[in-house]
Formats: C-alpha cells, sequence, structure tokens
DNA sequence: TTTCCTTCCTGAACACTGTTCAGGTTAGTA
DNA sequence: TACTAACCTGAACAGTGTTCAGGAAGGAAA
C-alpha cells in the first residue's frame, strides 16, 4: 500500500477515499499526503493547487450519475436524470457540497446540467436551459442540506427528519416539470 | 475611528463593512481585528467563533428583505418575496455563499424561508414548505453563482451574461409558481 | 553498461489561518 | 473609594495551502 508512486489518477482515488473517511472540512492537503505516505508537496506535482484537485473530484462524483433509460415523455426522463444526480451527490460524503462549489467557481460540473437540459426535449431552447439550471440547484441545495444534516445528527443532536426530505425534493421537480409542460402548451 | 472600545453590533458592522471590501475569502478574523485596531482575540469577547459571526452576519442580509405589499393572488405576492431575497443576495458581496452556508448549517437565516412560506396561501402545508423550500435553493444558487462570476469577471475573465441571469431566475420561480397553481386546483 | 531525460518525491521553509488563555485596563455602579 | 462587569493585550498553539531547490527512481537510447 506504500513505497511505490503514485500517477494523477492515484491521488485522486486516494483524494475520494479520505473525503469518504473525513469529510470535506478535514480533507486537507497534509493528510491526503499522509494517507498516500509522501510529502505535502508531492502533491503538487500532479494538481496545480487545491482547487483543482477539488473540480477533478466534483467531475468524478457527478460522472457517477447512471444512465436513465428514455421514457417516451421526456418529463419522466428528466426527471429520472434530476433523481440520478442526486443518487450521485449522496453517494459520497458532503458530496453536494462539493459539486456545489466547483459549480459556482466554474471549474466543471457542467455535466449534470447539460445531461438534465439535454432530456429535455422542448423547442424553446433558453426555457430548456433555465429549467435545467433550476433544477441543478434545487438538487444541490437539497442535498446538501440533507448531508449537512446527516452530520449534524451523526455528531449528537438527534433530529430525525429521514425520508420526507426525499420527497420535499421530488415535489420541487413536479413542480418545475408541470410548470414547464403548461408553458410549453400555451 | 478608533482608539474606543467596542460591543457586539460595532463587530458585526466592522465585519459587513470588510466583507464589502474584501470578499467572503479574505474576510478573516486578523484582518476584522486589524479595522478596528484591536487584537484578533478581542473578538473572541463578542463572539464565540467566526461561524457564529459569519450567522449573525447572514441574517443580516436576509434581514434586508423589502417587505412586499400582498396582493390579491398569492403568487404575485410569492414571486415579489423570491425577488425580494434576491435583492438582498445581491446588496452584500458574496452575499449568496455567505447565507447558504449558514442555512446549510442550520444555524439560521430560515427567516427567508419562513417569510417566502408564509407568502404561499394554499391548504396544503407541506405542499407549501416544499415550494418554499425550492424557491429559496433556486435563488442562492442563482445569485450565488452570478456573484462568483461577478468576481471573476473583475480579475481579469470578461465573459459578459448579464442580463439573461435575471430572467433565468425569473422563469425558474414563474415555473414553480405555474406548477403550484396547477396542483392546488387538481 | 553507461548516459540521459522524464517522472516523481524530499525537506525545509513562508505566510498565513482560527482559537485559547492568563493577565491587564477601562468604565460605570454602589 | 471599592467593587464589578465589560472589554482588551500579548503571546502562544496547532493547524492550513503553497513554493522551491535539490535529489532519487525508472525507462529509453547510445
Amino acid at each position: 500500500m506504500s513505497a511505490s508512486r503514485y500517477n494523477k489518477s492515484d491521488v485522486l482515488e486516494a483524494a475520494l477515499k479520505l473525503l469518504d473517511e473525513l469529510g470535506l472540512p478535514d480533507l486537507t492537503m497534509r493528510k491526503l499526503a499522509a494517507s498516500l505516505d509522501v510529502q505535502p508537496s508531492a502533491l503538487y506535482w500532479h494538481y496545480p493547487n487545491k482547487q483543482t484537485l477539488l473540480a477533478e473530484v466534483s467531475n468524478t462524483i457527478v460522472a457517477f450519475m447512471k444512465p436513465v433509460a428514455e421514457a417516451e415523455d421526456w418529463q419522466h426522463t428528466t426527471k429520472l436524470n434530476a433523481l440520478a444526480l442526486r443518487d450521485a451527490l449522496l453517494a459520497f460524503r458532503d458530496g453536494a457540497e462539493v459539486v456545489s462549489s466547483t459549480l459556482a467557481l466554474g471549474l466543471g460540473a457542467t455535466a449534470a446540467l447539460e445531461r438534465i437540459q439535454a432530456s429535455i426535449k422542448i423547442d424553446d431552447e433558453t426555457l430548456a436551459h433555465s429549467a435545467a439550471e433550476s433544477i441543478v440547484f434545487l438538487v444541490l441545495g437539497n442535498v446538501w442540506h440533507q448531508q449537512q444534516r446527516m452530520q449534524a445528527n451523526s455528531l449528537g443532536v438527534v433530529d430525525n427528519i429521514s425520508i420526507d426530505e426525499v420527497s420535499s425534493l421530488e415535489t420541487g421537480i413536479d413542480l418545475i416539470l408541470s410548470g414547464l409542460s403548461q408553458k410549453v402548451k400555451a
């Protein structure tokens, strides 16, 4: 597990593992280096800075979105894509916060946005873009909130809300899709 | 401007001023202390830690929401409230990121959520909650994205998109409200 | 086998960060 | 004048991301 040399993807893999074990606030360059039995400065041969590393972590998370079969109505397909994004974010500790940051910085994680936008099969392209953007923000905000609570709960405060978080997100998605259908018909 | 003693709200005010001048990443306890001609440790008499300070900054930002006159249709009132939140966030540098963080941590900034939820005058309370939450996430995500770009643009990269950001947010809000109206009728 | 070049890493330092704590000063009240 | 609460100093602790000159490992070419 040690005493060998590493490449870019080894570092990325170690970062993902450490993210899962420690969470984003404790994912430091020093701890990442230590997990590889390497000096911190060694990481800067592979990545110019921490932000770039996190951007690739973010891309990896988003790439975890399961492909969805195209249904006959695009509304259903779009919803499945939104939930696929949700599941991908939930599959990684602090996934939503990681992706939010790098998406806000414009460093990547646009794959999710593009996939959702592509599934909205309507003529008005700018409308489709706005709707896709809205859905992405909705999913990110919801999962971020949820993951933060998961950590808070594991650290003492018991405040079970659990499953109706899911339906709150689904409700929001349904509202947007419903509004979209109505606008397209008119 | 110096050589006097300060209280809690003086520190808060100085933090808001420094946030506007330097932005969130450069709003450090040391710079805040220096702006008051005081040692960093002095701040910890007023606030137990930085997070608590930022939570109050966040509350101040949200409290900046202009009150809106209640129109006859709650859809319009709700939209005005959403735009009031948007304007409040835009009135402070990195406002959306500050509020997002403390809202995710559950440290406050719930006033906005409550105001928007209260303006949604429907019987189904959990539906109103989900819709309000969706709108808040939508506004936060949108403004965060926009403010990040504003800083990026001021630092070199020219990438004018400007005004159609506004309409993208308004479109999202309209979609949710439209979907909501449809669901309530059924 | 020896040279050479690319890849990867060390060790030490720089310039920061949030936070703690024992002790001191100032201001207002009794 | 004595007391008490409010506020601050000075110094330190433990950590952070990042830089840089130099060294070692591995494979390819001579």
